[in-house]
DNA sequence: CATATCTCAGACTAACTGAAATAC
DNA sequence: CGTATTTCAGTTCGTCTGAGATAT
């Protein structure tokens, strides 16, 4: 019994992994241009996930001095990754975040929305509304462990 | 006409976002450790790519000399990524290949498997199959833009 | 002798720190 | 005056190059 299923389980398991790596294979060559040091890109990925924030904030996320923190939004700002503001109630605060510049190198990572959606042109009506429904199902049940994930291990 | 598809398509595009950046986010506090500079991180990725090459190959890929592309290398190995190897045909080249923990690390870039068999054991039979099905579909589609995109601008 | 790799010396840059300077 | 950020030495490390050594 189930002996279905479990082969199914495994062909999703082998497309997701031919699927992933032919999309990350095609981003080869374009992340090799990338000239960011990884403190950089971390501090890239800290001001994704975290919105606009201070230096200071930063600086804690990344476990690093405020002067190293403020060097690196430096950079990423000279770069064209970044942009800062001044917070309207406290003018000493600098508000760092991401340009468009900045979130398109993130969508790289991420997956480019505009070729998916050419792909996604290209199924014929059943199958896109195949596609839908697991990915709907599927969604839920990760989105639930990310909530529920602070009570695991990992 | 077709405004049903039209939907449907910007639907799959925002689930593929969403579990895209879940799944992105978790893998956030692992990235942060990786103790690779992008000069090592684009080695490893070479070598994932291209499989065992010698030292030459690699820096060639990189377009670097051959004296970086060596020391790049041993950083890698002295890390536990990579190994080296003597050429059964000709000792003078050694060949690099990645070690169990460099494909480890590219998984986690890629998506670890583990924890996506987890998520599909958790779906009902129906959403399975539909799952199925789209990435079936979308996978074909993938692969025949993978095959082509040597005509194509990129 | 040619090829492939390693070793060495040296230039350059980035990351990081801590302390002092500046703005609110 | 305290907080937030920048500026300023100064140390450390990684990248890269080119020349020369070594092995096949």
């Amino acid at each position: 019994m189930h002996k279905e299923r479990e082969e199914r389980e495994c062909e999703v398991l082998s497309l997701v992994h031919t699927i992933f790596k032919t999309m990350q294979e095609s981003k080869l060559p374009h992340l090799m241009q990338i000239d960011l040091s990884m403190a950089q890109l971390r501090t890239l990925f800290i001001l994704a996930e975290g919105g606009p924030m201070t230096i200071g904030q930063v600086a804690n996320k990344l476990s690093i001095g405020q002067s190293t923190a403020g060097h690196l939004v430096d950079r990423l700002v000279r770069a064209g990754y970044a942009q800062r503001a001044e917070d309207a109630a406290d003018r000493r605060r600098i508000v760092a975040h991401l340009t468009e510049t900045g979130q398109d190198l993130l969508e790289q990572f991420r997956g480019d929305p505009n070729r998916m959606r050419g792909y996604l042109r290209e199924m014929n009506d059943d199958d896109l509304e195949a596609l839908c429904q697991g990915l709907n199902a599927f969604a839920s049940v990760v989105s639930e462990h990310g909530n529920a994930k602070h009570m695991r291990v990992g």
